[in-house]
DNA sequence: ATGATCTCCTGAGCGC
DNA sequence: TGCGCTCAGGAGATCA
């Protein structure tokens, strides 16, 4: 589900409303989730969340003691605050109740999510292979063109791979390949250096654009407090195959890549 | 070392 | 109504 725009959505809906909240009991509902956790999640009791920091599509609540509580929300996961007598939801695999009653419930029906307990000191190891944040100001076009001639992967898998440039997912990924005019199946090392710049302005659109609606909601993606993004507007390609494309009226295609679906449009996407 | 493929899960939507 | 199939905002492990 949630790609950069999504997770920063709910990041500052976290930043918001739970920062300085304590802690008073935890609940777990047994179900495994990827890669368990290194610390158990009982060491939360009593701690107070001091704020609420994203790197690439993790959250990363830090606490008073020092500790780090990791967050990943997979394809289906979900974080939602509600109240002392919210319903009960199949899938919360993580609630948290706070000292004002309120709870922060994780919900992942896939359970593709993470909800791991880093102890003080240093940085949650699974970060470390990661690469530059999409939206980091330190990331520009001479970096991007360094990238793309190590590259022999068709763009589309390059702008997915996190090693790399981290926050894009499948939707982003391709509607900035459509906002530069690039076709998914172009090798990265073979864009032509005219284009980078364009390239780079087009992921940090589609990201910060999205990022001004909420997000981009299907069926399911909600932020902290319940509400759906409004991006899906916006999008020019994603899930529209057939749709004429809004640039030069070519239906949108559907193909495969690497076991996922690519959008783009054949006639204006080279 | 890089890139493609498989895998972990549940649920929605579709055709029959 | 139900069955079987495909597909879904991700990414770690494995294999060539």
């Amino acid at each position: 589900m949630p790609e950069l725009p999504e997770v920063e959505t709910i990041r500052r809906g976290l930043d918001q409303n739970i920062r300085g909240a304590r802690i008073v009991r935890v609940h777990e509902s047994g179900a495994r989730l990827r890669g368990g956790s290194p610390r158990p999640l009982q060491e939360l009791v009593g701690r107070t969340v001091q704020r609420v920091d994203r790197q690439a599509k993790f959250l990363l609540l830090g606490l008073d003691d020092g500790a780090t509580l990791l967050l990943h929300l997979g394809m289906s996961g979900k974080v939602l605050l509600t109240t002392h007598d919210s319903p009960e939801r199949v899938h919360t695999h993580v609630r948290l109740e706070l000292d004002d009653g309120r709870r922060l419930e994780f919900v992942d029906p896939r359970r593709f999510g993470t909800v791991r307990l880093h102890p003080p000191g240093g940085h949650p190891p699974e970060l470390s292979h990661y690469g530059i944040d999409a939206l980091d100001p330190a990331l520009d076009a001479a970096a991007l063109e360094r990238m793309l001639k190590g590259s022999r992967a068709p763009l589309k898998s390059f702008l997915l791979d996190q090693t790399k440039i981290a926050g894009l997912g499948n939707i982003y990924a391709l509607e900035a390949l459509w906002r530069a005019g690039l076709s998914p199946r172009r090798i990265a090392k073979n864009t032509p250096k005219g284009r980078i710049p364009l390239l780079l302005e087009s992921i940090r659109g589609v990201l910060m654009e999205s990022l001004a609606n909420k997000g981009t909601s299907f069926n399911d993606y909600v932020d902290t407090l319940g509400d759906p993004g409004t991006n899906i507007g916006f999008l020019a390609v994603f899930q529209r195959t057939g749709m004429p494309c809004p640039r030069c009226a070519t239906p949108v295609r559907r193909i495969v890549q690497t076991g996922r679906s690519s959008f783009y449009c054949p006639g204006c996407q080279r």
